[in-house]
DNA sequence: ATGAAAGTTAAACAAACGTTTGAACTGTCG
DNA sequence: CGACAGTTCAAACGTTTGTTTAACTTTCAT
């Protein structure tokens, strides 16, 4: 069993502490320590902190939007395409939920230097969207809704199992009475599409 | 213009700088700088940095869960409920921003003191989901999605206008090309009633 | 084998952190 | 007036923060 690469033990770290510590609630000495490096190479890699955020936030995004790139465009039907993208995207979201967690948290902060890169990125989502959902949909269902509104609210949806399943699991206690995965994409996947076109 | 009392004026503060930085991401004596206090008073009416972020998540949860106890019991049908529910729900988001903000982005971070409160609250919306929503749409259409699972779908589609927001402000430039609070109001709305009901 | 590059280390830096203290100030009521 | 509770204040507490430095070891192609 060969050990990681100190530089990807660092990251997956940051991830984990990230995800329940926050950002800024996390110290790179308790990140130094669970990662098993000495403190000094998390600034000898990632430059910052805010460097090694930006990596994190790279990785997700970067996966987020080749599925999306994988899915969506074609010559499918739109709600072929939907249910594909919708089930990549959230079995990606339940691989890596605490870069999900991380995503999430970090969206509303307003730092200068990480929202530059966090715009950047939700502009290309954007795009794609754009092209193979909204203006599929205006003309099927006449009504028009622009990406930047339905972006966030297909992200959301996706997301708010991962969202809210600390706070779940701490108080439903039956597993029993929970949704596996696939119900969990189906429910949404129904939701989302059977939704979308009774738009009129 | 009687200057608020600076038990009020550090709240507001805290909300609006941890919605903007994260809670841990705040320092106090930035947030006693805004709110024109001493630093020493923060301290002193809250008792501590997590008193004050307790009583942030306490004024939520109290709005939030007070509509839904105004809204969704009743004789009403529940297509009527629900449309009341989300229709306030999303008004008062809209006018609390901040503090809808900071409630997310605090909801998967796991301090065990402030995880105690959350589950609480969480644990009280869900009973009224259960009851008044997950129950009469099982009658409905015989599919029965628990309140775990439709609380945070329901609660997540609803603020990801909001959680996106300031991405979104940055990159979509033109005014024109987003969707007003009404017609989000009514998007979201009919999504998730044909959206549910369509389940089968 | 040798030298350059990559990786790793302990130690220290100034700055910022949340919290506490005890005195000073405010207004109110007896 | 004097006493009292509710506020406000400057100052300091001991930690912890992110980052940097310089020396050291390991790696690896020449």
């Amino acid at each position: 069993m060969e050990k990681l690469a100190s530089k990807e033990r660092i990251l997956r770290s940051a991830v984990y502490l990230f995800a329940r510590h926050g950002f800024a609630g996390t110290g790179l000495r308790e990140l130094a320590a669970r990662a098993e490096v000495n403190l000094a190479m998390i600034n000898y890699f990632f430059g910052s902190k805010k460097g090694l955020l930006k990596e994190i936030l790279d990785v997700f995004f970067e996966e987020y939007l080749a599925i999306a790139r994988k899915e969506l465009p074609g010559t499918d039907s739109l709600h072929t395409k939907l249910s594909r993208f919708i089930y990549s995207a959230v079995r990606y979201f339940e691989s890596e939920q605490d870069v999900l967690l991380v995503m999430i948290t970090e969206l509303p902060h307003d730092d200068p230097e990480i929202i530059e890169y966090k715009a950047n990125w939700a502009s290309k989502m954007a795009k794609i969207i754009e092209k193979e959902v909204c203006k599929p949909l205006a003309k099927e269902t006449g009504r028009t809704i622009p990406a930047s509104c339905l972006g966030p609210m297909l992200t959301s949806l996706m997301a708010s199992r991962f969202l809210f399943s600390p706070l779940m699991e701490r108080l439903s206690g039956d597993v029993e009475n929970s949704v596996n995965i696939e119900s969990y994409i189906e429910i949404i996947t129904t939701l989302f599409l059977q939704g979308l076109t009774a738009q009129e």
